[in-house]
DNA sequence: GACGCATACGTCACACTATGAAAATAGTG
């Protein structure tokens, strides 16, 4: 199996997980979680650059002894050194951290004085009554243990952010009607349109003596109250998503709405910059010798550090500061530049309406056009289309066009790449349509380079507008399939054609780390939502979320293009 | 363990709260 960018940083988690327990230096347990970081928002596989021999300790947070390692794990799979770290300590203890208030120095005395070394153990122990008895632990810590065992509630769990997205709606709107609350606002991951979720964030304002935090806890939904305070709670919705609140007043909104949302890492870069100043900024404001100077907007924490403010999805500590400080931040796209959806089916392959529905609730979003893609014959699980239905299917959308006034629905296709590279319709149909959309839907095992150069191949054909899911992943399902993704953005990039963000809440693909590199390319990125359904139009949000955190702006992004620049952009592509 | 300044060594990621144990541990962005 080939090592992907997340076996490696897997490998460093576990390493700092291990030698947290066994309370090792913290700078160095910090700097394996600092080179995972390094490794998981690389962008490209460490796999090829250790084939091409580069030098690893170019990297940030990466030196010589970490990116030796990185050699090892990508010839080996593992590192002798974790297997050293697991012989002397039990990988059980490493899922032991996953239960709240479990942290390193809990889960080594466990260990040590009990013998504990899994999760059935650390229950049993709990059960007998023999954990209350441990320094640092206590017979409420040991009944939150098997609460915690018996709710699963183990940490670390994530979500689809649109899987989210209601009940942060639904807990705004209810918050906003206690007494006493002023303000309600989303934060944390979800603010940043972070494509997953590990919780939900709320910020609230309130008056003194609401009572907010109280009726918080009783929310409809909790499941498990995991922490009740003043200023902050936690809970477990029955739905295991976990909502963290914080409350307030009116003067400290600003501050506390960076802190929340975070990233951590762009928090504490914001804060070193503070520390330049002399200045103090926390979530309550920003003070010069404790005296309170600002915090009531994020406009206030950001312009104390000379900087303008940063929108929140560019927030990861990764080149967005540095370009707030030149005055080089994008403006990014938003939903409204959208002016079409170049991606969908109906009912005539996998989908659930019909031609005339789709276009009729697009033109309601505001579009001015859409683009019918059927899947192709190879695909007959999805109804996939031959020559002569898509022959039938273009005559349709001619006379519906004729109808429409003001709207354009454009004839495409989502043609199979197959095996060998070739397209799954011959030239000559191809040729009759607007636009040709590609993907692979077979073959996902093909070792890197085959994947790569079958795809390439694909893009060379005379009609090839876009690349379609270039990554194949499923979120929290199926992993990416081994493609050179930089590779293929390259190539779209000599080839003229282009790349798709899949909007889909489930696949997002483009990430935002390859929007970034074909933004970079100059190569243009087009925001489909694959629709199945008219009510499927409304994903386009999840997919301006991703190309946000992709740096991308308006400009960048092809459906945002008048149709008339639309269909000249196309002709390139289709061999006219 | 990385990194910068120096070539061996000191420094390295901020700021704060809740909990439950009896001073510390865990957890938040």
């Amino acid at each position: 199996m080939p090592v992907h960018n997340q076996d490696i940083a897997a490998v460093f988690e576990e390493m700092a997980d291990l030698l947290d327990i066994r309370g090792d230096n913290p700078f160095r347990i910090r700097a394996y979680r600092n080179a995972a970081r390094t490794v998981l928002e690389l962008g490209r596989e460490l796999r090829e650059m250790v084939e091409a021999k580069e030098d690893l300790t170019a990297l940030p947070g990466i030196g010589d002894d970490l990116s030796r390692k990185i050699e090892e794990i990508v010839r080996t799979g593992t590192a002798a050194a974790l297997q050293k770290l697991r012989a002397e300590m039990p990988a059980g203890l490493t899922e032991m951290l996953r239960i709240p208030n479990l942290g390193p120095k809990r889960v080594k005395s466990l260990h040590k004085e009990l013998g504990v070394q899994s999760l059935e153990q650390l229950e049993k122990a709990a059960r007998d009554g023999k954990i209350r008895d441990l320094a640092g632990f206590g017979e409420k810590t040991e009944q939150h243990i098997l609460d915690a065992l018996k709710a699963r509630a183990l940490t670390g769990k994530r979500f689809l952010r649109a899987a989210v997205t209601p009940y942060a709606g639904a807990l705004l709107a209810w918050l906003e009607k206690i007494p006493g609350v002023q303000q309600v606002a989303p934060a944390g991951s979800f603010r940043r349109a972070k494509e997953t979720v590990g919780d939900l964030d709320m910020l609230v304002v309130a008056e003194a003596g609401s009572p907010v935090m109280d009726r918080f806890v009783q929310y409809d939904e909790v499941k498990h109250v995991l922490a009740k305070g003043e200023t902050k709670s936690s809970v477990l919705l029955q739905s295991d998503i976990q909502v963290d609140l914080r409350v307030v007043e009116t003067r400290s909104f600003g501050a506390a709405l960076n802190y929340f949302t975070g990233s951590k890492a762009h928090n504490i870069a914001i804060r070193r910059l503070g520390q330049q100043r002399g200045l103090k900024i926390n979530e309550y404001g920003v003070f010069r010798d404790e005296k309170y100077i600002g915090g009531r907007t994020e406009q206030e924490v950001y312009a104390a550090v000379d900087l303008p403010w940063i929108p929140p999805e560019l927030r990861e500590d990764s080149g967005e500061i540095e370009a707030a400080r030149e005055g080089k931040l994008p403006e990014l796209v938003r939903a409204d530049d959208l002016r079409g959806d170049l991606h969908m089916h109906t009912a005539a392959s996998d989908g659930q309406n019909s031609i005339a529905e789709m276009a009729l609730a697009a033109r309601a979003l505001g579009y001015e056009y859409i683009a019918i893609t059927e899947h192709s014959k190879r695909l007959t699980v999805a109804r996939g289309l031959d020559e002569k239905r898509l022959m039938e299917q273009s005559e349709e959308i001619d006379r519906l066009n004729s109808e429409l006034k003001g709207f354009t629905v454009l004839k495409g296709v989502e043609v199979d790449i197959l095996e060998d590279g070739k397209l799954d319709l011959p030239d000559d149909v191809l040729k009759r349509l607007d636009l040709v959309i590609a993907s692979i839907h077979s073959k996902f095992n093909l070792p890197v380079q085959k994947q790569t150069e079958r795809i390439m191949r694909a893009m060379d054909r005379p009609c090839f507008t876009m690349l379609a899911h270039p990554s194949g992943r499923l979120l929290l399902e199926r992993e990416p399939y081994a493609v050179d993704i930089p590779r293929l953005i390259q190539h779209a990039k000599e080839r003229g054609c282009f790349m798709e963000l899949n909007a889909h809440p489930l696949r997002l693909d483009l990430n935002d780390l390859h929007c970034r590199m074909a933004r970079e390319s100059g190569v243009k990125v087009c925001i489909n939502t694959d629709a199945h359904g008219v009510s499927d139009l409304d994903n386009a949000r999840f997919g301006i979320g991703q190309a946000r955190r992709g740096w991308l702006e308006k400009r960048d992004v092809l459906n945002t293009h008048a149709l008339k620049q639309l269909k000249s952009l196309f002709a390139r592509t289709m061999g006219k």
